[in-house]
DNA sequence: AGAGCGATGGCCT
DNA sequence: GGCCATCGCTCTA
């Protein structure tokens, strides 16, 4: 838990960093205690992809990319945080990706809880680990991952990422929940992990 | 100023 | 596996 990654791990292809994301470690440090998840499942969101939130698609099917006050953070410094809010509900946890002005990023699905889960239970109000992180609101609950982390530099606390043991076997699928580019094979998770929200 | 919507979750079958 | 409650927030008018 001692290796963050550099700035040149988030300037590789957006995809690419998905997929080697897999295995990374998120950590989130309370009063109560300190929070520890292996990623297990991510997927991107690319600059020219109509799914993005900083991509605008035009009539004639083009794209242009569009910052707006909600996705500032995605346009912003790589390695930094953008979590914004949805359905209502919930929170997203995204690692943002590519150079300063390009709006890509990665949404982190799932985890698989190894340190704090006394704490993960609270939060989530439920105790069955299995439950704990196996959803990008899920996980964004257990871990209090809220607005004020948004544009946050995760090599800093109060929620670092550090590198783990590289997954080996990795499972390539289309996104979820979206309702553009949805043939798109951007969703990435470890194979047989118990924490993957969905096969 | 407000209509529309959503990178979900949870519960039900 | 499918459906739908939910409701704050964002963007556009």
């Amino acid at each position: 838990m001692n290796h963050p990654f550099d700035d040149a791990f988030f300037l590789q292809p957006t995809v690419e960093v998905a997929r080697a994301l897999l295995g990374a470690l998120l950590v989130r440090t309370l009063p109560e205690g300190r929070l520890v998840g292996r990623i297990v499942e991510t997927e991107a969101y690319l600059h020219d992809d109509p799914a993005c939130h900083g991509v605008r698609e035009l009539p004639d099917g083009g794209t242009i990319h569009k910052q707006t006050a909600r996705n500032t953070a995605m346009f912003g410094a790589p390695g930094h945080a953008y979590v914004y809010f949805t359905y209502g509900n919930h929170f997203m946890f995204n690692v943002v990706t590519g150079p300063v002005g390009l709006p890509e990023a990665v949404l982190i699905r799932a985890l698989e809880p190894l340190e704090g889960l006394e704490i993960m239970a609270r939060n989530r109000r439920l105790d069955d680990p299995r439950q704990f992180t196996n959803g990008p609101g899920k996980l964004a609950q257990a871990f209090i991952i809220n607005k004020t982390l948004d544009g946050h530099d995760l090599t800093q606390p109060p929620l670092q990422l550090f590198q783990g043991e590289p997954v080996t076997e990795v499972v390539t699928t289309t996104r979820i929940g979206i309702s553009r580019a949805m043939e798109c094979p951007y969703r990435f998770y470890e194979k047989g992990n118990a924490w993957v929200s969905r096969k």
